[in-house]
RNA sequence: CUACAAACCCGAACUAUCGUUCCGUUAUAAACGGGAAGGAAAGUCCGGACAGCACAGAGCAACCUACCGGGUAACUCCCGGAUUCAAAUUUAUUUUUGAAAAGAAAGUGCCACAGAAAAUAACUACUCUUUUAAAAAAGAGCAAAGGUGAAAAUGUGAGGUAAGAGCUCACAGUUACAGCAAGUAAUUGUUGCAACGGGUAAACCUUAGGUGCUGUAAUGCCACAUAUAGAAGCCUUUGAGAACUGCUCGUUCAAUUUCUGAAAAGAAAAGGUUUCAGGGUAGGCAGCAAGAUUGUAACAGUAAUGUUACAACCAGAUAAAUGAUAGUGUAAAAACAGAAUCCGGCUUAUGAGGUUUGUAGCUUU
RNA sequence: CGGGUGGUGGCGCAGCCCGGUAGCGUACUUGUAUGGGGUGCAAGGGGUCGCUGGUUCGAAUCCAGUCCACCCGA
């Protein structure tokens, strides 16, 4: 698979019946300041990898900033995605996730950017080991 | 030029790389071109458009509005005007700003503390009569005096009286009504006549006018899926229930057979209906982006605004699109803040700067 | 998108409808009873009534705006 940074519309978590598959049966854990939720659906999708993102408005009241923080979530996702991507090819798996923002302050994007790769390293391991339980 | 006040405007730009969404073209895993948040998108405080339901209404209740004229699709909005009140300011009711400014002379309630009294009163005092040596007591009259309070029964003078009192008169003040003059009107001026009556309607209320209910997750269509299943109650023309706003009246709609019996009625089944508990789906299309639209100019109008001409098409997502990095540039890139059916207002938040008007001060001519 | 509730000593609440004195429980402080502690008894301190403005002689209470917290429906 080329090394694209596209995050388009199909890359995107977007069904409501899959979303709550994933907060109900998904397995999570937290890199700070992100908790990731993930799922590995039997049904056939039409992208195998679907990520979406979200803030809290509990913590952050203002729309301009739940807005602001999606979207450097977004930028740094697409610009760090490429070992989960390749991955997957590998194993051709499919997979849905659903990343928060638990911070309770506004955050700059080098510091996530530092953080994106760990997330997705210890994604990687995750499913790893479970497919080899699996098997 | 500076300070203050008021009204209004603006809400940064460009280049490169990576990336998002919608549309179009080539074409069909892509490429190219074009569009892509606000003045408040916010609060959801009003008014509409649009959609569904209802359209048989009446009364009551509930809610809203409240000087006059104009504007508008409409308005708790805007513009202009008049009166009163409040605040600031001033030599000056001089100027500016603001006001939920109908009615307290229909009725009810309330007005702490203080004070004789907080509204059909009468404690002290004053006057008269009786008793009495006197002091004083009892009865009657009166509402002037009492300085407390946020507020004290219109103020001053004279007459009048046993003492007093708008009881009477003069002047002044306020208010209601009627006439005349000006004004479209609010209202103003003036004459006559009557009265003097505390405040509070952002207390109840009265008067006048108005309001059908629900909201785009409305609503219509397509696709997929499930349970003709469960519990309780009521009813089937002597009617449960549904609709018409909340209530009442009223109107409209509203579901059957068999058996027993002389009949009334009873039983069974079927059906209807209300409530409860539960099951399924949660995808797509329309609504949904050309409109009370925006810009410019001319004309009408004091203005709000309207009319005409020309030009423009300027977000349309659905876990929800505008970003990141680097550079140019700047004294500093920064404030408040992100469309979700769409418009017109109001309110609130907002950095730096600019324009106009008024007032004051200083400088120059 | 639509609808509703609340904000009062450190904490949990009343008072608001119908305007004039801010109170209750608990906690806190001091004294007392006990050899000491708890319990009991007595006394005391502590509140811009979320904020801003208005109505009124006077506002926690009435009216308007605003901030915060919470709940409900589809």
């Amino acid at each position: 698979m080329s090394a694209s940074f596209s995050y388009n519309k199909q890359e995107k978590l977007k069904s409501r019946k899959l979303l709550e598959q994933v907060f109900a049966e998904g397995k999570s854990f937290s890199v700070f300041p992100f908790k990731v939720f993930y799922i590995s659906p039997a049904v056939e999708l039409d992208f195998p990898i679907k990520i979406g993102v979200g803030v809290s408005s509990k913590i952050f009241k203002k729309a301009v900033d739940r807005n602001y923080i999606k979207r450097l979530i977004r930028e740094a996702y697409r610009l760090n995605k490429t070992p989960l991507h390749n991955y997957m090819h590998e194993h051709k798996k499919q997979l849905a996730v659903f990343i928060l923002y638990i911070g309770k302050e506004l955050p700059q994007l080098p510091q996530l950017q530092t953080k994106m790769p760990l997330l997705i390293d210890k994604l990687i391991n995750a499913l790893h080991e479970n497919f080899v339980a699996n098997t």
